[in-house]
RNA sequence: GGCCCCGUCGUCUAGCCCGGUCUAGGACACCACCCUUUCACGGUGGGGACAUGGGUUCGAAUCCCAUCGGGGUCACCA
């Protein structure tokens, strides 16, 4: 194979059994964007030889994920518009075979070729040990504070086909259950990572490790090998806790005879206190969330909060026959016995509080762009090491950027911590970043997805939408932010509830002075026709009526809020009344002061 | 515990390879003030770090060693 720049290959390999990890993505944008600098490829593998674990859902949810971020690979699977998983294989004029799968599930066949080459070789053997005895020798090795190595048996022979060897093939191909070992050498193993350096490993580190499960499927190591080599893959670039895998890989290439492809090993993606991020977390956060009301309000146990939680979903809505099933795990949840993510997003829903996001689906969920995530984690651990004219450190840009950009020389050392607030101020500024029409229609399509009911109530106008959208923006970090926000448009115009602190101070304090301010805009805003109900125009006439009054716009705005939103804050009046119209914020004002009593 | 990796503000980092320009720069967060019709946005300013101890050197955040600290990994998961 040629090694012109051309050919360079990166991958990322992700396991199809859950959503798309925030490290993952990091992983997958690094690897994107290495092969986009340097005129390579991008390629996408799955994983899948987990097979319990594994599905066709996970690993499309992958794949969109991917493409939502902008992360687009040149070979592997994609999903096509009519919603089928198609693949870019290598093209006849690019020198290299086609692939042909892209799934290791499907590639057993060759994995199995390759397997008995490495027996015939006598570097791999069939044992035939049950699981139950292989877990037993290990807790002993553990108590007695050893560590534990496989110990090859002595009839295996390194490097050579014997009888021995041959009696255990044919039992295996005979049918009796076995795993594949590998005969792993006894010599110094040194990685060349790019990022880290030679890591040396010395002779006997490592032990004679399956490479084929008794289901038949491979096991990572040997499935990796197999096919980065067959799949023309030249850079490795992925998480640092794949680093002690590495010995077993570039043994396994010596093994079968194939190249090493570089590699580069990245830091680490940790959370703010040094744990590893994991899905785990939400359950983690959601059972000290119920613990902790479990420890306030005595009567409350895992049964009650059960059957409350039960209560509450058959009243919100009577078609969900699953969650019975879900908050039967409950207890166990709470137990610490299972972490099951649906029970904590149930948990979390009754609670009010929000789940830490760990991935990607989680953050646009939430309200992320994708180009405020890409730039946020294309810092952690790598770093452009530019500064802006101004003398700053250049940390805002996009995906084009990164392409012409991004080289491993700076990725970093050490592990990072993923800092939320710093995330959510670079949304933000995204965020602020998009023209007022771009920004609507974004958030338009979000509300759509996301917030339903909001949309609907916002309805179908693009120019309300715009009109709205301008309020928000600058009051957003996230999408949803834009909502909260928007909280006044949902309020029925003949609302009787009003924030009683807010109410007090600025309607009836100094003997109604809010009151009678508010009368007065009633009357000016009245006068108005609703053709000519529009931003500007309704400020200044509140901005008039504070004049007039003596007392400036400040007391006028807040009676007005108070009868508008039923609280004390909002976006600006203009706005946020143009959006109401003027039938709905007369409508309002009216509700307030019969509420508070006339004037006289 | 064995093996492996790492160690600059609370956090992400620039600087380290090619010692002096570093009384260590930026960003996020925090605090104060300004702007302001509320909430935000924005602006200005402030506190805040070279883990520790030894070397080498005229001089060390930068080179070497040790200690301490943190993390990863030790599956018929990937």
């Amino acid at each position: 194979m040629s090694s012109s720049p051309s050919s360079l290959v990166t991958r990322f390999a992700p396991s199809p059994t859950g959503h798309l990890h925030i490290g993952g993505a990091r992983s997958a944008l690094f690897c994107w964007a290495f092969a986009r600098k340097n005129g390579g490829r991008f390629m996408l593998r799955i994983e899948d030889t987990d097979a319990a674990r594994s599905s066709l859902e996970s690993a499309r949810g992958i794949i969109e994920d991917l493409h939502w971020l902008g992360i687009v690979n040149d070979l592997g699977p994609f999903i096509a518009a009519d919603g089928s998983v198609g693949q870019h294989d290598w093209e006849a004029s690019s020198g290299h075979p086609p692939v042909g799968e892209y799934f290791q599930a499907k590639r057993v066949p060759i994995y199995n070729k390759y397997l008995e080459q490495l027996v015939k070789a006598g570097r791999a053997y069939p044992a035939f040990e049950s699981n139950e005895e292989i877990d037993a020798q290990r807790k002993a090795a553990v108590a007695a504070k050893q560590t534990y190595r496989y110990p090859r048996p002595t009839e295996i022979e390194f490097g050579k086909f014997n009888a021995a060897l041959e009696a255990r093939w044919k039992r295996a191909q005979a049918g009796e259950r076995h795993v594949m070992r590998f005969a792993a050498p006894h010599e110094e193993i040194v990685v060349h990572d790019e990022v880290l350096g030679d890591v040396k490993y010395a002779p006997g580190e490592m032990d004679d490790f399956v490479i084929r499960k008794a289901d038949g499927f491979p096991i990572y190591h040997f499935a990796v090998v197999v096919d980065d080599e067959t799949m023309g893959v030249t850079h490795v670039m992925r998480a640092q806790e794949h680093l002690n895998n590495t010995p077993r890989h570039v043994a396994l290439q010596k093994a079968l005879g194939f190249r090493t492809p570089n590699y580069a090993h990245m830091p680490l993606i940790v959370n703010m206190d040094n744990s590893k991020m994991s899905k785990r977390d939400k359950a983690k956060f959601a059972r000290k969330a119920a613990k902790d009301a479990i420890a306030k309000d005595k009567s409350l146990t895992a049964e009650t909060l059960r059957a409350a939680i039960e209560s509450e979903q058959r009243k919100a809505n009577s078609e969900k026959p699953e969650a019975p099933a879900i908050l039967a795990l409950l207890p166990a949840f709470l137990a610490g016995e299972n972490d099951n993510v649906q029970v904590a997003e149930v948990l979390a829903a009754h609670f009010r509080i929000a789940l830490p996001e760990i991935e990607v689906w989680d953050f646009r969920q939430n309200g992320y762009l994708p180009e405020a995530i890409t730039n946020f984690v294309s810092l952690l651990g790598w770093n452009p090491g530019l500064k802006t004219p101004d003398g700053k450190d250049l940390e805002k840009f996009d995906m084009q950027f990164l392409a012409s950009h991004f080289g491993i020389e700076r990725i970093g050392k050490q592990s990072s911590k993923f800092d939320r607030a710093k995330l959510l101020s670079f949304n933000a500024d995204a965020i602020n970043a998009l023209p007022d029409d771009n920004f609507a229609t974004r958030w338009r399509a979000w509300c759509e997805e996301f917030e339903s009911e909001f949309a609907k109530a916002v309805g179908a106008s693009p120019e309300r939408w715009l009109l709205l959208a301008r309020a928000v923006k600058p009051r957003a970090k996230t999408l949803r932010d834009g909502v909260k926000a928007s909280a006044f448009l949902l309020r029925p115009d003949a609302a009787t509830d009003f924030d009683a602190a807010a109410a007090e101070k600025n309607l009836l304090a100094s003997d109604r002075a809010g009151l009678k301010l508010l009368g007065t805009v009633r009357d000016r805003l009245d006068s108005v026709g609703e053709a000519e109900w529009k931003a500007e125009l309704v400020h200044s006439l509140i901005e008039q009526v504070g004049q007039q009054a003596g007392t400036g716009m400040g007391p006028v705005s807040q009676a007005v809020r108070i009868a508008i939103a039923g609280a004390a804050v909002s976006p600006p009046l203009g706005e946020t009344l143009a959006v109401l119209g003027k039938r709905s914020a007369l409508a309002r004002i009216d509700a307030c002061i019969r509420r508070f009593g006339s004037t006289g």
